[in-house]
DNA sequence: CACAGATAGTATACACAGAAACTATCTCTG
DNA sequence: CAGAGATAGTTTCTGTGTATACTATCTGTG
């Protein structure tokens, strides 16, 4: 079987599939972590952690619960990326004064340095050019994933 | 504490983290998986089994790897989808005479029953109105999306 | 100030998806 | 036409994320 041949066995009839949002959306996504962990190739940098970390950043001493809700992380499962973060020397825990119940974060020396370190892949992978759209058109999908995110 | 001072409380400090592109396309997703399971609150219908009967549907006899390429589902996975449907019922597997390495997948009665059934509930979660845009930027959303998931 | 209920986070158990290795079949070349 | 390599799918093992239930702490009301 020639490539052309297999080709066109593999079109499949889509009809309205194209217009299935949940399927463009999972599409899209599985194509961006292949991007993700082609530019991130050797590192185990992961796209969660990059963001918490970078959140961190923002907020030294945010409230573990307050970073769950805000990158839509349920609380079971922050518990073990804030794990896997301190035990890889980047990330510090820390129970204030006034509620002994919560868990305050903050990046280290050494989270601060992999945050700078991977800083400029992180925005490359996110960007127009790798994604394959005009300027204007990234411009225009990310203001309106951004109404639909926050 | 008031409600209002927790929303403040819950304010963090995003800085361009609302321009990550892969971010904005996880949280979408997030939010849209809950439309979708509210929406079929009760009948353990999944998205991804959905959109799998809707391309048997279209494309009686299919390969299964060619099924799997086109949804970017993993064949390992496949594997334990297809067997779920046989399980319920819903599609019958068939090894084809020319090649008997492969599997053919088709719909039963009750699969297209299924579909027929949870088509237009399926359709509604993927509209303008139930994701929350106007219609036009509804479209320009999903043009783009197309870009990039085909 | 005691205690009922709410809240923060964690532990356990499980479901979903992928990687790698395996089996069966097919194809191509000598 | 035999055997090496490719291909289709499955099995096994692992990791990621969720639901549920649990512990510890806090808050508000009597």
């Amino acid at each position: 079987m020639t490539a052309h041949q297999r080709h066109l066995d593999e079109a499949p009839e889509l009809g309205e599939l194209p217009s299935i949002f949940g399927l463009l959306l999972r599409l899209a996504q599985v194509r961006h972590y292949d991007r993700f962990f082609a530019a991130f190739e050797g590192t185990d940098v992961r796209p969660g952690e990059m963001t918490l970390l970078w959140l961190l950043d923002l907020n030294p001493g945010i409230r573990q619960g307050v970073a769950a809700r805000t990158l839509l992380i349920k609380p079971a499962h922050m518990t073990k990326v804030v794990q896997r973060l301190i035990d890889a020397g980047l990330v510090s825990r820390l129970v204030p004064q006034g509620d002994r119940r919560s868990v305050t974060l903050n990046l280290t020396d050494a989270g601060r340095a992999h945050l700078a370190r991977h800083r400029e892949t992180f925005l490359g992978v996110s960007s127009a050019d790798s994604i394959g759209l005009a300027q204007d058109e990234y411009d225009t999908l990310l203001a309106l994933l951004r109404k639909l995110a926050f």
